[in-house]
DNA sequence: TTAGGGTTAG
């Protein structure tokens, strides 16, 4: 047999293919049109996904001069299984009359290709042409109204369904709908829908208990869920993976048993997402250990897992384990997504580390994930958490879209950083960037101003948040308000303003308490304490600050009075202070008067000789903090040897002969008041900058003077 | 057709 000129366009598996399909291929000449040939090639080249065979098929068409009229919709359906939706869209642009199969296939291609604008005009263009839509489309044009966040266009959707009189039997198409109003947040009107349909099915269920558990209805998913149980309807993994969410957001360790229960009794045991529900589960009921055990028997952990995990971790402030729990996925097949970078960003903040932040930021910019909101917004935290201020404007001023929790992080990373004015700048031209204030926006611009003492423009902010959003502030708001008033020594004011407060929480009493003990009031600080512990009896560091303040004071008899309160009451003492330096790709951390370090007689020299420059440079050691982070056994060792002044010290010893480079401390608690004087000195002394991040902010010392211009 | 993991504040 002649080969066909046009056989180099088919490959000879092709060329056996349409060779048995023709009756008699005449010599010489191209094979002739056979409809029988060309639906089974197009059958072909869709079931194996192959866009060049299409592409050859379609060709081959062409130079026949075939019509392809009749097969386009078999075209179309090659074209789009193989993921080339414009191609298909030329073909069926090219057909007088597509089916209606076709029309839906090319809906579904747009919405799988995430290109919701064209999903929803093609809906738009079988109208004009006056096709009747069928319940395969309606229920992909659903999705597409869902993705593209446009509720109204979906309800129009809905009215031609009702008018066609499709909307309540189908299940497909009501399962849509009821994703549809719950992705709004719409609960009752998909209820209603879910309600119309007669016989309910485990997708129609699970779709209205994930509207409810995604709307923080917890509650009400699980009575769906007991409904679907009750009715005879079998959960599958999605029903499954959603409700424990429901158990997890209530903490609801008892139903969250019964199901995990239920599960290891049925097929869906193995399935990877029921389990990463059970780790949230078992890690929002503080049982991490249980949570690390089932993440230790998934097999092949996935993104979506690995997240869940460290995010777990984080949760029970473990964030080292986060952080080595992120490098094993790194290690494993899986990439991290977005997810897991703003979650592993949120460690690197909370831990200060601002290498680790910079790491992962380079991945972000390499695989584009730096431009997601969320890890915007972690990177501007981490960066303003690290004393990186202009890192994290520089982040924040990159991203298309200004973003509110953004902003809001900005913000609080100004007020860390001691520009309150800044602070406040920013808040003043949010309106300009399109994005409204809430509540996270008044708390972080208060707590700017309250550490800056930027009282007047406080005040004024906090009448402005009542008038123009006339919204009643809430308790944190009160705490901030107090907080700054007394802070700045206006301690009755305060004391008015908490009087307006409907319900004071503790944590408005315990900004009295803190603002009372800075001012030594003693009276005061009494009250507030005891109604700290009239809403929670175990707040042991309530016990621990009245404790200290007696200290400060020199009322041993007191505190020996607490303390024998707090032992009667089973209360562990506060956390001791602890400071840490990263050196040499090693953390080194000091508690007071510690000399269990290596080079724990070299720090000592170091130290004994920076104080003794220091003094003479005017330092006097303030002793009224003596006891503030010692130990009984320890009170006999001098206020120098705190935990900051040795990491400072190692940290000193440690860079003599290097490149420079700021000397950076972290301490769990807040710095003390004689450090705080004393590292202003050294870093003059040193001609080094000293940056220190305490429990709440950061301090950074240079020649002579501190960022937050002692008022912290 | 339905699912699980994420950023800020006191």
């Amino acid at each position: 047999m002649r080969l066909s000129p046009f056989l180099p366009i088919l490959s000879t598996r092709w060329y056996a293919c349409y060779a048995g399909a023709l009756t008699a291929p005449a010599l010489g000449s191209p094979p002739p049109a056979n409809i029988n040939l060309y639906i089974s090639l197009l059958n072909r080249c869709a079931e194996q996904r192959s866009i060049s065979q299409t592409r050859r098929v379609h060709l081959h068409m062409n130079q026949t001069g075939f019509p392809h009229l009749s097969l386009g919709n078999k075209l179309v359906v090659a074209y789009l299984n193989s993921g080339d939706v414009d191609d298909a869209r030329q073909v069926f642009d090219e057909m007088p009359n597509p089916h209606i199969v076709t029309w839906n296939a090319m809906i579904s291609s747009y919405i799988r290709h995430k290109r919701i604008l064209e999903a929803v005009s093609m809906y738009k263009l079988m109208l004009v042409k006056r096709i009747h839509p069928d319940e395969f489309t309606f229920s992909t044009t659903f999705r597409a109204f869902s993705g593209m966040r446009l509720i109204n266009g979906g309800r129009a959707v809905h009215g031609h369904l009702v008018v066609l009189g499709l909307q309540s039997k189908n299940l497909h198409v009501s399962s849509a709908l009821v994703d549809l109003y719950s992705k709004f947040g719409r609960l009752r009107e998909a209820h209603i829908v879910y309600d119309a349909v007669d016989v309910k099915d485990v997708v129609l269920a699970t779709a209205l208990i994930v509207g409810y558990t995604q709307n923080g209805e917890d509650g009400e998913a699980l009575g769906v869920f007991g409904e679907m149980v009750n009715s005879g309807i079998k959960a599958n993994d999605f029903t499954f993976a959603s409700i424990l969410i429901a158990c997890a957001n209530l903490k609801d360790l008892f139903s969250g048993r019964m199901i995990h229960g239920a599960i290891l009794k049925s097929e869906f045991c193995s399935n990877i997402a029921p389990r990463t529900s059970l780790l949230s589960l078992y890690s929002n009921s503080g049982l991490i250990e249980d949570s690390m055990k089932i993440f230790s028997e998934i097999v092949n952990p996935n993104t979506v897992a690995w997240t869940a995990i460290i995010g777990c971790l984080l949760n029970s402030h473990r964030e080292e384990d986060a952080l080595s729990m992120f490098r094993s996925m790194i290690f494993s097949s899986e990439s991290p997504n977005a997810f897991t970078l703003s979650t592993t960003l949120a460690a690197c903040s909370s831990l200060a580390l601002l290498n680790q932040g910079k790491l992962i930021h380079a991945y972000a910019l390499k695989t584009g994930l730096d431009t997601n909101r969320f890890v915007i917004s972690a990177l501007v935290d981490t960066y303003g958490k690290c004393g990186q201020i202009g890192l994290a404007r520089m982040v924040f001023d990159s991203a298309i879209v200004p973003d509110l929790v953004s902003l809001n992080s900005l913000i609080y990373g100004y007020a860390q950083n001691g520009n309150g004015v800044e602070a406040v700048r920013l808040f003043h031209m949010m309106q300009s960037l399109g994005l409204g204030p809430n509540d996270a926006t008044y708390v972080n611009t208060l707590s700017a101003c309250s550490k800056s003492g930027m009282i007047d423009e406080g005040r004024r902010i906090f009448s402005s948040m009542v008038a123009d959003h006339k919204s009643e502030p809430s308790n944190d708001h009160y705490a901030c308000m107090v907080d700054l008033l007394g802070r700045a020594g206006r301690l009755e004011e305060a004391k008015e303003l908490l009087a307006k407060a409907q319900k004071p929480d503790k944590v408005v009493w315990r900004a009295l308490l803190g603002a009372s003990k800075i001012h030594g009031e003693v009276e005061m600080a009494k009250w507030a304490a005891k109604k700290v512990l009239e809403l929670d009896p175990g707040d042991d560091g309530t016990y621990v600050l009245l404790s200290n303040m007696y200290a400060s004071l020199g009322q041993w008899e007191e505190v020996i009075k607490m303390k024998c309160l707090m032992r009667e009451k089973g209360l562990k003492k506060e956390d001791p202070a602890v400071s840490w330096i990263h050196v040499d790709r090693a953390v080194h951390s000091f508690t007071a008067g510690d000399r269990s370090h290596p080079k724990g007689v070299m720090i000592y020299d170091e130290l004994e000789r920076l104080i003794e420059k220091t003094k003479g440079m005017g330092y006097v050691p303030d002793t009224r903090f003596v006891l503030h982070e010692m130990d009984e056994l320890e009170r006999d060792e001098p206020l120098f040897y705190h935990s900051e002044k040795l990491a400072v010290a190692f940290g000193v010893l440690s860079g003599r002969g290097k490149a420079y480079e700021p000397i950076t401390i972290f301490k769990n608690l807040r710095v003390c008041v004689d450090c705080h004087n004393w590292m202003k000195l050294v870093s003059k002394l040193i001609g080094k900058e000293i940056i220190a991040r305490d429990a709440k902010r950061y301090h950074c010392y240079r020649d002579g003077l501190c960022s937050c211009g002692d008022y912290w």
